[in-house]
DNA sequence: GCCGTTTTCGGCCCGACTGTTTTCAGTCG
């Protein structure tokens, strides 16, 4: 369950993007269940996403006087906004959680249950949280409230039970794309089923997946969900009707199967992936032309209809190229779309090589030529083997001999395969907490590609950590960060870094920023990404594989490129060995 | 609360599904 965040939370804080997002989010939730108008419910709730995705930091945008330029953000919003990072409070949402018990957001993420409900909840039973539900619903007191039933009750004692066993709101990508890729495997072999696919924000490859989203081609929609119930992961059904079947898997997880006929396939598809934001945007276009869209069509105004076998003609009905799916967030996709200047998203196939990965020298679970071997049979051109610095000891870091007695390995390896991958010496250099390197210059010198990292001391205060940082990109030995920020997906927050000015430093002294492609990491994060390669940063995608299995987390890495509008020619392990080889020997 | 090649006021995407209802509200995506 999701730490709630209650009046005077932010007294004392930094306040950043994610923060003021977060107040915004709950204002919105909170002004829903007081019944307050629905879009002003949605102008909040709409700041609160752009506010989360913006590249910049607020704090800046706010200094530089900018605020209104934000999408979404006009006089109401942005005078909160100033209100927030001047004083740290916001009068308006903490007057709100006297009159609305804050802990009732909490009701939202029930399912059946919304703001109306959790309104009626509170006002007619007294309910206030979770367990006050649970309680009632299990002495049977929900079904005495007007409009709820025995079978209500029972859905939402249903809903608490699965909220339990997921533990969290969301799972992440990798485990998502698992599960996804059998289900929709198993989909398509089912009798009758033309076309299957994954949809929703798996297919936009978000960090992290609420549900899944799949969907099916066929002209008998009944025969094939009854054929998909009978899958062995599926534990029961949620609802079903002629095109939707929601379902949950054994494990918690809840999916969705939308089923259309071939004719509507595309846009069918386009609205099951969403965003949702995006789709509001294709149909308010739509809208403009004199067309009404959904998931069954185009309808013009006589009634008379437009079906669509595929996505790029949906597009094309709109006056617009096909748009990557990864793009589909409404952070400026509709009109980049419509200016045709959409970027050539980076694929995995751009890829000729990783750039940072470790062996049972440090804390690897493999050889060095495993790893090589690896390597070159997942078609890489070349291979920067990067295991730890001396200092840290839980990770078996290399002394000065040991790294040396690493460059000789290296070398025999590089005989015996032969020229078909080249072998890079590089270092995952800790970055001390003083911000000095683990090793001397000296040492540095000697290797062909030097990653500095934090590892330790990563709740440093903003002006301590970010200090730190600098200087190590600031090292002229020093050719890649990795993972900059130390967050792990869900579990830890990243470090209280000045991102903007990591990313004009970095720009400066062309020091390239990974995108970690573990599931875990995902850091440099899509927006991050997005904004340091506008600030003119090189990047990289990199697996930190510690086992020959781990190159395959690249596709992760490539996920959140593409969410970050990033083209091969700004990541430098899509260069051919023989660039990236100069590149790094005339950095020195 | 935001926003403007129909508008500075009056709109603001569109439909599926459920449960409890006699015609629809609530939730979800």
């Amino acid at each position: 369950m999701r730490e709630g965040i209650h009046a005077g939370f932010l007294g004392g804080m930094d306040v950043n993007n994610r923060e003021v997002a977060e107040v915004f989010q709950r204002i919105a939730d909170l002004l829903e269940i007081k019944g307050e108008e629905i879009y002003r419910v949605l102008a909040y709730r709409r700041a609160s996403d752009t506010v989360r995705s913006l590249g910049e930091s607020i704090e800046a945008v706010w200094r530089d006087g900018r605020l209104e330029e934000i999408p979404g953000v006009g006089k109401a919003i942005s005078g909160k906004i100033d209100e927030l990072l001047r004083t740290g409070r916001l009068e308006f949402y903490e007057k709100l959680t006297t009159e609305i018990p804050p802990s009732l957001i909490d009701l939202l993420h029930v399912g059946d249950v919304g703001p109306k409900k959790a309104a009626r909840f509170w006002k007619e039973l007294g309910i206030t949280s979770l367990d006050d539900l649970e309680a009632a619903a299990k002495a049977g007191r929900l079904k005495s409230l007007r409009g709820m039933g025995e079978r209500s009750e029972k859905r939402i004692l249903e809903s608490l039970e699965a909220l339990k066993l997921r533990q969290t709101d969301r799972i992440l990508i990798n485990q998502a794309w698992e599960i996804a890729a059998d289900l929709v495997a198993s989909l398509g072999k089912l009798p009758g089923v033309e076309k299957a696919e994954v949809a929703g924000s798996l297919r936009r490859w978000r960090e992290t997946v609420g549900d899944l989203d799949l969907i099916a081609a066929s002209s008998d929609a009944s025969s094939v969900m009854n054929a998909f119930l009978s899958l062995p992961q599926i534990s029961r059904i949620v609802g079903r009707g002629e095109t939707k079947l929601s379902v949950e898997l054994h494990n918690g997880l809840r999916t969705q199967l939308w089923v259309h006929p071939p004719s509507h396939f595309g846009t069918a598809l386009q609205y099951a992936t969403g965003s949702q934001a995006h789709n509001v945007r294709l149909r308010e276009l739509a809208k403009r032309s004199g067309l009404s869209l959904s998931e069954h069509g185009f309808m013009r105004q006589d009634g008379s209809e437009i079906t669509c076998e595929d996505e790029e003609e949906v597009y094309r009905i709109l006056g617009l190229p096909w748009i990557p799916a990864e793009l589909r967030e409404d952070r400026g996709e509709v009109e980049a779309a419509l200016e045709d200047r959409l970027p050539k998203l980076i694929t995995q196939n751009d890829l000729v090589g990783e750039l940072h990965s470790h062996s049972d020298w440090s804390d690897g679970s493999c050889t060095l030529e495993e790893m090589v071997r690896a390597a070159q049979a997942f078609g890489l051109q070349y291979l920067a083997i990067t295991d730890h610095s001396q200092s840290l000891g839980v990770a078996r870091g290399l002394d000065v001999d040991r790294l040396r007695q690493q460059r000789e390995a290296i070398n025999e390896i590089q005989q015996a395969v032969g020229d078909d991958i080249r072998v890079l010496q590089g270092i995952e250099v800790e970055i001390l907490a003083d911000g000095r390197m683990d090793y001397s210059d000296e040492v540095l010198s000697e290797l062909d590609l030097v990653i500095a990292s934090l590892h330790t001391s990563l709740r440093q205060p903003r002006h301590i950590i970010t200090a730190r940082l600098l200087k190590a990109i600031r090292n002229p030995h020093v050719d890649m960060i990795a993972h900059p920020t130390g967050r792990l997906v869900g579990s830890r927050d990243p470090a209280d870094l000045d991102m903007e000015a990591i990313f004009e430093t970095a720009a400066e002294h062309q020091v390239v920023l990974s995108i970690n492609a573990s599931p875990e990491r995902l850091d440099l994060s899509d927006v991050h990404a997005r904004r340091a390669m506008e600030l003119g940063c090189l990047l990289a995608v990199n697996t930190d594989a510690h086992h020959p299995e781990h190159l395959v987390l690249q596709q992760y890495g490539v996920g959140v490129a593409r969410r970050a509008w990033v083209e091969s020619g700004s990541v430098i392990n899509c260069w051919p060995y023989d660039r990236v080889h100069q590149w790094l020997r005339a950095r020195g």
